[in-house]
DNA sequence: TGTACATCAGTGAACGCGCGTTCACTGATGTAC
DNA sequence: TGTACATCAGTGAACGCGCGTTCACTGATGTAC
């Protein structure tokens, strides 16, 4: 039967969430649709209602994820005391919480090799998400020129999401928590100033 | 028809370096067993006189490809004037040859996620090699206790993986380059002093 | 406002396909005497 | 050194399975009059 325009607006959003949330927990390629709709209480047939491939999904499922972490840090900047939002951002980012929650973190720590090697129409996609992800936290950047922000931006980020990642793959908590720790001190003093 | 022990230990050979490249080309859940005997010139049935399984596969491939850029990463160090060791490797690791070559490259910035993924057992093995492979670059490391050496070596690579995989997300060659260099900069400053 | 009808969200079954793994079979290699 | 036989590397077909995608069908929703 048919349903409302509200009904079907619900399970999108239904839908979106649980595959951002499964993508970066399993991996793009380790996740499918049908587990996705399953979780979402939804038989996976009706996928093609709401996304036209599983790429469309994963690149919305990415936008989602950017979208949610981007707003995260940036609570997370405002919150913090004068001049310490770039020291609040690296902290919570490179936060025992954050390497243990997977499926909801940072997009890049969860799937960067995979979207590198994704095809080429995908990747123009990612990057204008990532641009975007970026124009939201560049206030926090210090640096006197747009470029100089820039550049600080591109190497931090990308930095912390390969000690996250790496992070992620010790078994140990306590030395994980120590590649943390170190990791966080060794950002703070080189971007922000001890 | 029953073959030779050499000729045995040729074609075990051969899968692991097909595998080594195609695991870090592909993603390793991307890369099938078929593809790599194939590509070894076999067919896939005789895998399982190989190796026990696709994961035991992964292992030795990883321990294969940790090998041969531990290899070239050490020549550089040692082929570099005096004290120039940690910035030979710091800018061989982040060169547009290494951004560009995915299938002969990092196993780090090729599979992190994937492999903070896999089952425990497989992960404690990756552990073993991966301080192995700490091991041959350590000496490289400037610092004057272990325990500095250490932080320094797990905060450093890791970051450069990072920004290695983010300057492969990027298309556009002249914009990977110039974050290629904006980090080596970064890193070369940060680790060994301009 | 009420009626007739087109739309379309969601279901459930089916599609072809490639996956990891198993297995019967082959015949040259390696071993035991 | 020669003979008899077990081993086992590699083949090719088959296994069950889950994948992304398609499709006929349903009936309430939305629309046109």
């Amino acid at each position: 039967m048919r349903y409302s325009a509200a009904h079907k607006a619900q399970n999108h959003e239904k839908i979106l969430s649980v595959a951002a949330r499964s993508f970066r927990e399993h991996g793009g390629d380790t996740s499918g649709i049908g587990t996705v709709m399953k979780k979402a209480g939804l038989s996976k047939g009706g996928f093609y209602r709401h996304f036209k491939s599983k790429d469309d999904l994963f690149v919305a499922a990415v936008a989602r994820a950017l979208d949610e972490t981007a707003t995260g840090a940036v609570e997370a900047a405002q919150s913090a005391p004068e001049g310490q939002a770039l020291r609040a951002v690296i902290e919570r980012y490179l936060s025992v919480a954050h390497a243990n929650s997977t499926g909801s973190g940072c997009v890049l720590a969860a799937l960067a090799p995979e979207l590198a090697r994704k095809p080429l129409s995908v990747r123009k996609r990612v990057e204008a998400l990532l641009d975007a992800y970026r124009g939201r936290l560049m206030p926090f950047v210090p640096g006197e020129t747009r470029e100089e922000k820039l550049a600080k931006f591109s190497v931090l980020f990308p930095s912390m999401a390969g000690v996250l990642t790496r992070a992620r793959m010790i078994s140990a908590p306590e030395e994980r928590e120590r590649l943390l720790t170190e990791a966080r001190k060794f950002f703070i003093q080189a971007f922000v100033g001890q």
